[in-house]
DNA sequence: CGGGCCTTTGACTGGTTTCAACTTCTGTGG
DNA sequence: CCACAGAAGTTGAAACCAGTCAAAGGCCCG
C-alpha cells in the first residue's frame, strides 16, 4: 500500500490520517501470473493501480489472435475506460503478466472517496492528464515511425521492459508479427 | 460561451453566480480558417474547448508533411497534453480547420480557477476520463482494421464530417496517403 | 481568368503478412 | 530429477497491402 500512498503524495498532499481514511476505499489485491483482472464482456468496476509486477490489456480480434493494446507496469493505474466510465460491457480483457500487487478502487465507492478527501479529484485529474498525454504521444510515434524503427525505439527506451515479457507479446503492442519481430532481430 | 456552460452543466451542477465566476477564467476568441492557436516549439499555455467549428492538431514528419493526430469539433476540449501538463515546449501545432469560436483556459489560472470552484476539479477529471478511453478505443479500432476498412468505417461513424474536411486532412488523421484514399474512394 | 492547390490515375516498388515446417525453450507430472 | 508435450521463437517462400513517383485534370479563390 506504501507504493500507492506514495504515488499519491507526488501530486497532492495527504495527511497520516487521511491516508488511513484512503485505505478505506482501496482493495488490495495480490495476483498470480496469468490471472485474469477483468474479461471482455463484463463490466469494468475498478480501476486499477500497480503496485508491483506487470499488467497487460488486450482484446481478441476477428482473426482469432491476441491484440494487446496495453501494459501497466508500477505506478500505473490500468483500466478500461470507456467501460469503467459509463459501467457498460468491457471490450478489453486484462491479465497479469507476472504475480503482481495490485491496488482497486471501485467506481461505486469513488464518489464517496472524493467526497471524504476532496484532494483526490486532483489526483485523478492530474493522472489521467499524464495519461492522456501520453496516449497522444504515443499516436505521433506510432504514426510517423515503420514498424522496424517503432520497435528498435521502444527497445531504446524501455530496454529493461523488452527482456521482461515474451516477445510475441511485444509483437502484439507493436502491431507486427512475431515471424516479423523475429526477423528484425535477427538483423541486428 | 454558452456553449461552454451547458457543457460543464452536463457533468457538474453550476449556479448562475459561479457562473459568472467562471467567466472570469475563461478567455473567448474568434478565430478565422488556417489561423494558429499553437505552434509546435511554443509552450501551450492553454486548454482549448471548442463552441464552434473545428480544429486540427498535427505535426511535421522528417518526410516534411503534415502529419494530423486529432481534430476536435464542437464541444470538444484539445491540446498538447505533454506541453500542458509540463509546460515544455509542444510538439503539436494546432490550426483552425474552420473559422471557429473557442473558449481557452490558461494553465495558469486553472488552479485558482479549481480554488474559486471545486467542482472544476470534478468536470475537469470526467471530461479527461471520457478523452483517455476515446484514445484507448482509437488504438482498438486502427490496430484492429486495416487502412481500408478503417476509413469506410470512419465514414460511416461520421458521415458529415467526411464531407466537412478535405480529403487530404482524412487521409492524413487515417494514416494513408492521398493517393491511397483517393483510389478507395472510386472502388465504391 | 489565371495560378496554385487538391484530387485522380497508373506503373512500379517494398515493407510486412501469411503459411508451413522446423528448432528451442519451459514447466509440469511421474 | 528427468521426460516429454505444448508453447515460444526462427526460417524461408510466396503473396499483398499500401507507398512512392510522375503527370494530368479539376476546382477554388483572388
Amino acid at each position: 500500500m506504501q507504493v500507492l500512498l506514495a504515488h499519491i503524495r507526488k501530486f497532492v498532499s495527504l495527511s497520516d490520517e487521511e491516508a488511513e481514511t484512503l485505505m478505506r476505499y482501496v482493495r488490495p489485491l495480490e495476483v498470480k501470473k496469468k490471472e485474469m483482472l477483468l474479461r471482455e464482456g463484463d463490466i469494468c468496476k475498478e480501476m486499477l493501480f500497480v503496485g508491483k509486477g506487470c499488467l497487460r490489456m488486450y482484446y481478441i480480434n476477428e482473426k482469432g489472435t491476441e491484440q494487446i493494446t496495453q501494459f501497466a507496469l508500477e505506478n500505473w493505474w490500468l483500466s478500461d475506460y470507456t467501460s469503467y466510465d459509463r459501467q457498460q460491457p468491457a471490450t478489453f480483457s486484462i491479465q497479469a503478466v507476472e504475480a503482481s500487487e495490485v491496488y482497486a478502487i471501485a467506481h461505486d465507492k469513488q464518489d464517496a472517496l472524493t467526497r471524504a478527501l476532496p484532494q483526490m479529484e486532483r489526483y485523478f485529474r492530474l493522472i489521467l492528464q499524464k495519461a492522456y498525454a501520453a496516449a497522444q504521444m504515443r499516436v505521433f510515434f506510432f504514426h510517423n515511425l515503420n514498424r522496424e524503427e517503432a520497435y528498435r525505439q521502444f527497445s531504446s527506451m524501455f530496454p529493461g521492459f523488452v527482456q521482461r515479457i515474451p516477445q510475441y507479446m511485444l509483437a502484439s503492442y507493436l502491431g507486427l508479427t512475431p515471424e516479423y519481430l523475429s526477423e528484425l532481430r535477427k538483423k541486428r
